[in-house]
DNA sequence: CTGAAAGCGCTAACAC
DNA sequence: GTGTTAGCGCTTTCAG
């Protein structure tokens, strides 16, 4: 079956094999329809005995695409992005491209580098949730001067002429904290992102709501944060304030489960005395001390939607700009924000 | 700056600009010693000025190495692969390699057809924890035969003639049982993954640490889970039984983690009534309903020396067979396992 | 339907 | 030090 140490097959081994042209064999690979019936019969035999499978390598050099796509993201170890990836993944893997994961941990100059490293590996193709800094286009202009179909997820940038996939960011900020006014909370506060599009987002959706419904909260009830440890110390910080909140809504997820660490080792009880929201439904919101109600951002979407949004623009010759993809949050109610009796604090 | 959809520049673009041989401006572009200083600087300052960057698949082709590898995990949404990954990427790519991560979903088939697509990317190695079923060794065969270095994390499989790297999965049972038993614990219940290497070795080791303790429990205590919501059904089940278990060990922390939720809807506390062990320190560990212990596999590490391993066996021309690493797992004890006064369970 | 010619951009190996 | 000669394995273009 398999003698061992062989080097690979060639196509030229097996047009030789059978005297015909390279071009015969070739053409048969890649399912070119002018080849005579019998002559691909027997190319397919031997191709099937031999095992032979194509050199992308030298494809890619000649056929002047790689069939490759870069996905670079802040932080794979996130569910949510994670998740985004597996949807990327699976979305364009039948359409014959694969996927090369890059983390840029949250640094634009590492993200520049990664960018540099997969022109160089002559990806036909980039989908970025991207950690420059506001308002730096550099690196999208270079993509753009590659002339490589670029797709953005997750973050925005104003000015860059690149399609978009991502949330409504404000929807989100306004359907977390209605949903706690709804449930009787009138002092919500609000741990922040980073200053970045879903932060900025998220935080203006929050005060759109409240203004809307004629609530006003001191400054001091928004307070910022990026992860768990973060998100404990930014709720440690609200819960001595006065009069205390009776309601957070975290940025994220893992700032809301670790604000409700902090809540619960307070001894405050979640949800009667302090309701809890988070944002991406991550897999273990269930499984927390209290079980987090969340906004759902269909993460798996994401990445679906933007891989063929990328693969539609690899696709078509003119600079079709390629319409932005804007998906509506849905609300998923767990016990962190259940109903309570009177909902009396402190 | 950024002339707008400039084709890429090449070495023979600049060799022509500056009357030098293409092979010069290949040498300088590598670094080799025998170019000229003059000349060197020369061609550098062109490079900066034109912002070169080299066509990898053009060089990969030529150099007969592409100086990628490939991993293989069957789960990125798992946060174990996940920080693998994350290891691997670290530690590989200050040595010039590009990784590729597949997600296998968990499935043989999908594994093989992965590694078939990486290896007609020529990729210089591969990591792999492998979703084979135990004693199939054909995937590994075919890699053996294209001579391409190969390295197995987390899944060991006898008789393939690679090296492995990963937790001692006997020493992770017997570390986690002989805490409970230490705890008080007579009554140990076990949630028995998969049948592979980690699953088995970790069965094993309870097994052997209840014996070496004198501590016989019945059959019925061994339940099978993979997942959270597989560990949530387990443990409902080992819940009826009489007597029912003081202690529950996990598989992995979503099996734990999903016992743990079964068990508090139940109205049994944990520590008190009930303590929960599981394996793999994953993020959330600690934010969940009651924090959970667990074994500490250094999920990071496995990734450093897997990347670590293959690069030593891409680099020595000679068979080394490269010795494989086991890690010694470490006692994360929290809350879900803490002391209790009696330890009375029903 | 089949194939010859030419070359993708770069690097080995060896001359000069 | 520098450049020449040959490709790497495949695809494009276009002639038979």
């Amino acid at each position: 079956m398999s003698n061992p140490r062989s080097s690979p097959v060639r196509l030229k081994d097996i047009a030789r094999d059978l005297n015909v042209s390279v071009m015969t064999v070739s053409k048969v690979v890649r399912g070119c329809a002018d080849v005579g019936a019998e002559t691909r019969r027997r190319v397919l035999a031997r191709i099937k005995e031999l095992n032979y499978q194509p050199n992308w390598v030298a494809r890619s050099l000649a056929a002047g695409r790689t069939f490759i796509i870069g996905l670079i993201v802040p932080d794979l170890m996130h569910s949510f992005f994670a998740e985004i990836a597996k949807g990327v993944s699976a979305t364009i893997q039948p359409m014959g491209y694969d996927v090369v994961i890059c983390n840029s941990e949250e640094n634009g100059g590492v993200e520049a580098s990664e960018i540099d490293r997969l022109l160089g590996r002559q990806v036909d193709g980039l989908i970025l949730a991207s950690a420059q800094p506001p308002s730096s286009t550099e690196v999208f202009e270079r993509i753009a001067a590659r002339g490589v179909p670029l797709v953005l997820i997750d973050r925005r940038f104003a000015g860059v002429p690149a399609p978009y996939v991502g949330v409504d960011d404000e929807a989100i900020g306004r359907l977390a904290t209605l949903h706690l006014i709804e449930r009787g909370c009138r002092r919500i506060a609000h741990i922040a992102g980073p200053p970045l599009t879903p932060g900025v987002g998220r935080l203006k959706g929050y005060q759109d709501a409240l203004a809307a419904a004629g609530i006003s909260v001191p400054g001091s009830y928004i307070v910022r944060a990026a992860d768990d440890a973060s998100g404990y110390q930014a709720a440690r910080r609200l819960l001595e304030l006065q009069p205390r909140p009776d309601a957070i809504f975290g940025y994220n997820d893992p700032t809301a489960a670790g604000a409700m660490k902090a809540i619960l080792e307070a001894g405050i009880d979640i949800p009667g005395q302090m309701k809890v929201i988070g944002v991406g439904n991550v897999h273990y919101s269930d499984l927390l001390r209290v079980p987090l109600s969340t906004i759902d951002q269909s993460s798996a979407a994401i990445g679906q939607h933007a891989a063929e949004t990328l693969v539609k623009v690899i696709s078509s010759k003119r600079k079709r700009p390629a319409r932005s993809i804007i998906i509506e949050p849905v609300l998923i109610a767990r016990e962190s924000t259940a109903a309570t009796a009177g909902h009396r604090a402190a």
